[in-house]
DNA sequence: TTGACATATCAATAATTATTGATATGTTTG
DNA sequence: CAAACATATCAATAATTATTGATATGTCAA
């Protein structure tokens, strides 16, 4: 396994995203910063199973909280926003790419 | 689970990059098509790993391949990277977004 | 045409992730 | 202070994904 970059962020980036509940609760963020309560609907089932997504966003650093009394806050994270992009960058071909391959000669 | 559009395909496509073979499968693939065997040495292990991986990537639609004799050929699909591109543009903040709730109010 | 090679597929197992239900923690309100 | 609320966490289980080893398929070269 010999690897130039470290691929173990981005990898962890996007299984943040690989997921429907998640990208749900992040659809609704894109308007602004929403509580846990106003998010509920999006689950037909258990409140520590949203609990439990946010976090997996969370520790991705796709989004951020805050807490304010009883209710907890969460919004889009930019710089989680913008390493996500970063990562989706560097899949791109490169400039010198060529499309057939120089292989297996 | 009211959802207002399709989230099951961006969350396929961000699944198919959530893994550290396959982000550095795609790596390999910027400069170009590669066939498997010059693609091997990303792994310490089994063959048919790889094969399994390829093929997740490939029924993402983030990879396309070719056969040539003996040797199957695979490069960067423009249409999935497209794709990847706009299901990223989706979850960008909207340009009305506040940071600040009006909720539970 | 036989044998070595390149790759894919499959079944079994292992590893990881998600869901559930229960409980804990802190907060507000009466 | 007690009860109701908002949210998080935890342990058990379920579901999904990945890995392995074996085997299959097609191709090329001797």
């Amino acid at each position: 396994m010999t690897r130039t970059r470290d691929l173990l962020a981005p990898a962890a980036l996007f299984h943040a995203l690989s997921d429907e509940t998640r990208l749900a609760i992040i659809e609704r963020l894109r308007s602004g910063e929403r509580c846990v309560c106003d998010l509920t609907d999006l689950l037909d089932s258990a409140q520590s199973r949203l609990s439990f997504h946010l976090k997996v966003l969370r520790e991705a650093g796709i989004i951020d909280c805050r807490r304010e009394g009883r209710w907890a806050y969460y919004w889009l994270s930019p710089d989680g926003l913008a390493e996500l992009d970063d990562a989706v960058k560097a899949l791109q071909p490169s400039k010198a790419a060529t499309r057939r391959a120089a292989c297996c000669s």
